[in-house]
DNA sequence: AACTCGGGGCA
DNA sequence: TGCCCAGAGTT
């Protein structure tokens, strides 16, 4: 790893360690769930969802037995419920009839499930099953490309590049303080750069007070 | 490549 | 009030 690219790992690990939220879930289809509910949405209303959420439904059997318009009111509350109850439930029934409830432990076959894109599915393999990925957002691929910890025109590459840059035990940890510096710090629009703890070492940086 | 979905958060 | 999303599917 880069040097320089580690130094700004560990300062941003240092800044936002207990800051901010993230999914609360204690399996794997728990973490697929809340992460296909995360889409548009932030983690706290996520978590706020997913309470009563698993509490009532903690199985895919459970959940492919509501129909469509209950998942919906289940899961109200985040952004775009209604693409999120059809594809959820589309998701129960596939795990429920391919991987006999299981999730799989692919990128291939987490993407066809549907609600579940590239971005999920990396979360997904890396979170639960260890297996290197690393979800790549709007955020994380804005954020990589500024602080050059990344140099690349697609968030593909960027997920191959973070994958090998951070430790795995890690994972989960830097894709939320990237994501967290994204909202909070290096915004798409105007960033508040003279608040960011790496702004030294940004070359990117684009309000230089 | 552009468009749609949608309630929440934040200015 | 208005703007922008912790994306994915469709055209």
């Amino acid at each position: 790893m880069n040097p320089q690219s580690q130094k700004v790992m560990e300062i941003l690990e240092k800044h936002y360690s207990g800051s901010g939220t993230a999914l609360i879930y204690r399996n794997s289809f728990e973490l697929l769930i809340a992460t296909i509910l995360s889409a548009q949405t932030t983690d706290t209303q996520v978590n706020k969802i997913t309470a009563s959420l698993f509490a009532k439904y903690p199985t895919p059997a459970d959940m492919a037995a509501l129909s469509e318009e209950q998942l919906a009111q289940e899961i109200k509350g985040c952004g775009l419920y209604r693409n999120k109850a059809r594809n959820i439930l589309a998701t129960v029934k596939m795990l429920l009839d391919e991987y006999a409830g299981e999730v799989p432990q692919t990128r291939e076959e987490l993407i066809r499930l549907p609600g579940v894109g590239r971005k999920t599915a990396n979360v997904v393999l890396a979170n639960a099953f260890g297996i290197p990925a690393f979800g790549v957002d709007t955020h994380i691929f804005r954020v990589a490309n500024r602080l050059a910890l990344t140099k690349s025109k697609t968030p593909r590459q960027t997920e191959e590049q973070l994958t090998g840059l951070i430790r795995k035990e890690k994972w989960n940890a830097a894709h939320h303080w990237l994501i967290w510096h994204g909202r909070k710090i290096c915004k798409a629009q105007k960033p508040l750069c003279s608040d960011c703890p790496v702004s030294s070492l940004c070359p990117g940086k684009i309000n230089k007070a």
